[in-house]
DNA sequence: AGTGCAGTTGACTTT
DNA sequence: TAAAGTCAACTGCAC
């Protein structure tokens, strides 16, 4: 019997592990639930949902290739045990996993256990991301090699005799609730739908209107969480993109087009290396990446600043929409991820830490290791990246230009004019409504930006410093962005208007 | 028509 | 994927 354990890679087709397992046997498709992973600070009910939507998705689609996936709940060892006394395993079929600490460890015991029993577990690499690499020269071509692949079939499976089991419901796996009225469903036919309507309608504008809140939306991809959950996988959507551009060049060019889909296909390859410097250099989940900013923020929350920021309720109008329409729809685009991180660990000096934790429940498409090294990064720990300091004022003024955005994710703000909505407290009647329906800023953003400018600055502007940021970059940095330290310019920014989007 | 000048723009630097 | 500051070139306008 060969088992494939299926992770993050809810899907049938273009699953390698699946394919290659099903050329040696019988197939057990088998899905653990781990209470305790549901139980760590970095996973809420909205992933659950996700997951377990996809699950049901994928269970159907299995029982039409043959077999549908069986479900177990508990510690994944005690389910493996109980299966080997039933069905003598032969070996474990996976895609490698750039997990979180917990799934590290829990892989590490995985192994332990399939030695033991002299069963041999197949890892298989699941996107461009590698396994023991030693370098990152090359790094990019190899990504490019390994999406053009060809893409598996899915297998003919022999129906076994074994209970399918049970998916739990969240209460069942003691999650909190965690109300999400605008989260995106799971299941890969939402996925496919996505990466479809991108491809062909919705992607024009992308290059324009992806770092505006509202018209993002509707211009993104969107398929993050289902690349971050495997219910599509990378070389899929690497595929279709390439196929799509052929497509747009043997029309004739549509500027507009090529020049979205171009933007693209970097952000697919930034995908995989973000998670690859997790890979590298697990402990980034809990430590700075550069030493240099240990101790510089107090390592305990400050909990008059951590939970308006969370919440929405800082008095900052834009940051506060941000964060009220991440929580209602599990989604927030690229650019107002980096604000509001930011915000808090220059702004409101918090630890990336639990502002990160914070992050990690809201985000529907949360993968670990573009999620940590993202914290980090827009939290200036890095040492290898330019610190970006954003005015939420100005990338309000920028990004929401109408404040429709503002209007519809902070009500309370109604009776404020125009042209002070992003800076409320310079309206005539700020009294009437400031400290009553909504609260005045729990910071004055100026002088907050100007002081952590500050302190960060202090530490960075020593030898030692950059030393360490030296050999960072020598491990963990891009090949073709080179050295960041010499800054290449940015281009006119461009201030598209844009069209009226959903969200 | 050339000059002086305030204000603007854009490239580049610094934090 | 930032923002603020600096500086020189440029622009429009009055005289």
């Amino acid at each position: 019997m060969q088992i494939v354990w299926l992770k993050r890679d809810l899907r049938l087709h273009d699953n390698r592990a699946l394919a290659r397992a099903a050329q040696h046997g019988d197939v057990l498709p088998l899905y653990v639930v781990e209470p305790e992973l549901w139980r760590q600070p970095d996973h809420a009910g909205r992933h659950w949902a996700f997951v377990s939507e996809s699950l049901s998705e994928l269970r159907a689609d299995l029982a039409r290739a043959g077999q549908p996936l069986v479900v177990r709940t508990g510690d994944v060892i005690d389910v493996f045990e109980q299966l080997h006394a039933d069905h003598t395993l032969k070996a474990l079929w996976s895609h490698e996993e750039t997990g979180n600490d917990w799934t590290f460890q829990r892989d590490k015991r995985v192994a332990a256990w399939c030695r033991d029993k002299g069963i041999v577990w197949h890892e298989l690499q699941n996107h461009g991301v590698q396994r023991r690499l030693r370098t990152r020269d090359g790094w990019a071509k190899s990504w490019d090699q390994f999406m053009a692949e060809p893409i598996t079939k899915a297998p003919a499976m022999r129906p076994l005799q074994i209970d399918p089991g049970t998916l739990p419901s969240a209460r069942d796996l003691g999650l909190a609730p965690d109300p999400c009225d605008f989260r995106q469903p799971g299941g890969r036919q939402a996925g496919t739908d996505l990466l479809n309507t991108f491809l062909t309608e919705r992607g024009e504008t992308n290059r324009t209107a992806m770092s505006s809140p509202l018209a993002g939306a509707h211009a993104c991809s969107r398929i993050s969480p289902h690349l971050a959950w495997g219910t599509l996988s990378v070389r899929e959507a690497a595929q279709a993109t390439w196929a799509r551009q052929r497509e747009l060049k043997a029309q004739g060019c549509n500027t507009k087009w090529r020049a979205s889909l171009r933007s693209y296909t970097g952000r697919l390859h930034w995908h995989c290396h973000f998670i690859q410097k997790l890979e590298d250099e697990p402990r980034i989940e809990f430590e700075n990446l550069h030493r240099g900013y240990d101790g510089i923020r107090p390592s305990a929350p400050d909990q008059e600043r951590l939970t308006p920021w969370a919440r929405g309720e800082t008095g900052l109008p834009f940051v506060d929409a941000c964060m009220r329409s991440l929580r209602a729809t599990g989604w927030l685009n690229f650019r107002m991820r980096a604000m509001v991180m930011a915000t808090a660990s220059y702004h409101l000096w918090l630890d990336w830490r639990a502002p990160g934790l914070e992050l990690a429940r809201l985000f529907t498409d949360y993968e670990p290791g573009i999620h940590w090294s993202q914290t980090q990064m827009q939290s200036g720990t890095t040492g290898i990246n330019t610190i970006r300091i954003y005015n939420p004022v100005k990338q309000g003024h920028d990004q929401d230009p109408t404040g429709a955005f503002v209007r519809r994710w902070v009500p309370e703000l109604a009776a404020i004019p125009d042209a002070h909505l992003q800076e409320p407290w310079t309206a005539e009647n700020a009294r009437d409504v400031l400290g009553k329906a909504y609260p005045n800023p729990i910071i004055d953003h100026l002088s907050a930006a100007k002081q952590a400018r500050q302190r960060i600055w202090a530490v960075r502007g020593t030898d030692a410093f950059r030393a360490q940021a030296n050999s960072i970059q020598a491990k963990h940095g891009s090949r073709k962005s080179g050295n960041p330290n010499r800054g290449r310019r940015p281009t006119a920014k461009k201030q598209a208007q844009l069209s009226l989007p959903l969200d």
